[in-house]
DNA sequence: CGGTAATATACGCATCGCCGCATATATGCG
DNA sequence: CGCATATATGCGGCGATGCGTATATTACCG
């Protein structure tokens, strides 16, 4: 049987139905590119939940993924449905409430990884 | 314990993370207010998961009831914050892929009431 | 090759949400 | 009051999902 586009829909508002993961993709769409320990310093959480949310949102195709040694950087997917741009433009601005907190958090980290590549 | 601010983001992205209910807004957003066999006639589906469906949004604050004579009218809570505005414009216009299926059948329902006050 | 830091996954548990079916409530009418 | 239409709800079952802890993987470095 066919993928039909209801799936792709469905999981992208799987994966925005989770709060842990909303905050996530609000700072994923203002930052850019994130790594796991950012993002866990970030939301102050653990490791795993954080990787593993970001596990499903990369099942989703929602974010994608860059490895760079040890690092593994997470990104917005590019050839997200036109539509979600809307969405994720809301996240950041009134749907996350932790956002400011979180960023606030992330920026003032300390031995924050540099990137090499874009 | 306070009602923090975070329980209604949760409780709105509740409500869209459900097909049948995103269907459901995408028809109150743009044809501004329904009854449940209208709505039950439209989405092709039985009654009591439609009117199970409305209770969810009722009690989440995102659509407001309206009674007229046996018929209960459902159409969006004027009250919801600002951002969420975005997220129901994006429903009909890409997010909910049955809309134009769903609205036909609304369109060519029979029997269908008519309202008296707004 | 040993060690370390970063990330991913396995497991068990608990909870939650949706569904279908049956039934209850409510309103209007004769 | 009794019936018909419209709507709401109770209930059991079931699959999905999130969590914490512990452990496995992967890459770099000397």
């Amino acid at each position: 049987m066919r993928i039909l586009p209801n799936m792709d829909t469905q999981r992208i508002f799987d994966a925005v139905a989770d709060a842990t993961r909303r905050r996530i993709l609000a700072l994923l769409a203002t930052q850019g590119e994130l790594c796991v320990c950012e993002l866990t310093a970030a939301l102050d959480d653990i490791q795993p939940k954080i990787s593993r949310h970001l596990g499903v949102l990369k099942d989703a195709g929602v974010v994608a993924p860059r490895r760079e040694g040890t690092w593994m950087f997470y990104r917005l997917d590019a050839s997200l449905p036109p539509w979600t741009a809307a969405l994720l433009d809301t996240l950041p601005t009134g749907a996350v409430p932790e956002f400011a907190t979180d960023l606030k958090r992330l920026k003032t980290m300390a031995g924050r990884p540099e990137r090499c590549a874009a």
